[in-house]
DNA sequence: AGGTAGACCTGGACGC
DNA sequence: TGCGTCCAGGTCTACC
């Protein structure tokens, strides 16, 4: 499900239910989603104030003076906060009860996300080799180009990357690559400083208006407050192989690029 | 080291 | 209605 805007949406809309709250309560309905959740969580959790929660690329970090819980969405991880009796669903895997009487609820039907641990004053090894945020200044035209000489690989594998640059998933990588007008398949180590300049930009301006728009809904993204994104209503590439380019009227051709459905203008991306 | 396939898991859409 | 197949917003691990 989520890329950076969805994560982002999912943080903004969980902060005004969850800062400086309370954990009174942590339910585990099951040991593990893509990995076992370690005993610190239910451990730590308890009694401790939520002093703030953050993103770092794709995952979302509840920051306790005892360090923090670290999440990440996977496919189709949400997160909702509910009042105490809603009732559980499936795939309602974890449950924060806070002193406020609501539940911060972890849903996730894939397992593809997780719930792990990062102590106070550590980087989690998951966290440690990441690259830039896309929205920072340090991430620019110049350190894609930089970081691509000598890739083979696709561009939008490479973009992907997230040791190249953090938060651009399927659906950016296609929109950005789209606005910027370069094939998602020209090697990465091919393409000139001056077009990455051009990516790097829509990239940032993509996904910051993504995030002004509460992120895309596919399927069943929602925010923590139940609403859904409405980004999906201006995807120009993704998603629409077959169908005329917005821009020039051929029809968006579409293949695997990494394993990945990927849309594109013959024409007006080269 | 970079590049790529396979793996993880469930549910929805589709074709027969 | 039921069943098989394919696909999905991610990313780690194993292998060349």
């Amino acid at each position: 499900m989520p890329e950076l805007p969805e994560v982002e949406t999912t943080r903004a809309g969980l902060a005004p239910h969850v800062l400086g709250r309370r954990i009174t309560g942590v339910v585990l309905r099951r040991p593990d989603l893509r990995w076992p959740i370690p005993d610190e969580v239910g451990a730590m959790l308890p009694g401790r104030r939520i002093e703030a929660i953050r993103r770092r690329a794709k995952y979302l970090l509840l920051d306790t003076d005892a360090g923090s819980a670290l999440l990440h969405l996977g496919m189709s991880g949400s997160l909702r906060v509910l009042g105490p009796d809603v009732p559980v669903r499936a795939h309602d895997h974890v449950d924060l009860s806070l002193d406020s009487g609501q539940v911060l609820r972890f849903n996730d039907p894939r397992r593809f996300g997780c719930l792990l641990w990062q102590p106070a004053g550590e980087t989690h090894p998951l966290l440690r080799d990441l690259g830039p945020e896309p929205l920072d200044d340090s991430f620019d035209g110049d350190h894609l180009f930089l970081a691509s000489r000598g890739r083979r690989a696709p561009v939008k594998t490479f973009l992907m990357d997230q040791r190249i640059v953090v938060g651009v998933g399927n659906i950016y990588a296609a929109e950005a690559l789209f606005a910027a007008g370069i094939s998602p398949l020209r090697e990465a180590g091919r393409i000139s400083r001056e077009r990455y300049a051009r990516l790097a930009a829509e990239v940032k301006r993509i996904l910051a208006h993504a995030i002004g728009r509460g992120g895309t809904t596919l399927r069943d993204f929602i925010s923590p407050d139940g609403a859904p994104g409405y980004f999906e209503q201006e995807l120009t590439a993704y998603g629409r192989g077959g169908q005329p380019c917005p821009n020039c009227g051929t029809p968006l051709r579409s293949a695997l690029v990494g394993q990945r459905a990927t849309v594109w203008c013959p024409r007006c991306q080269r």
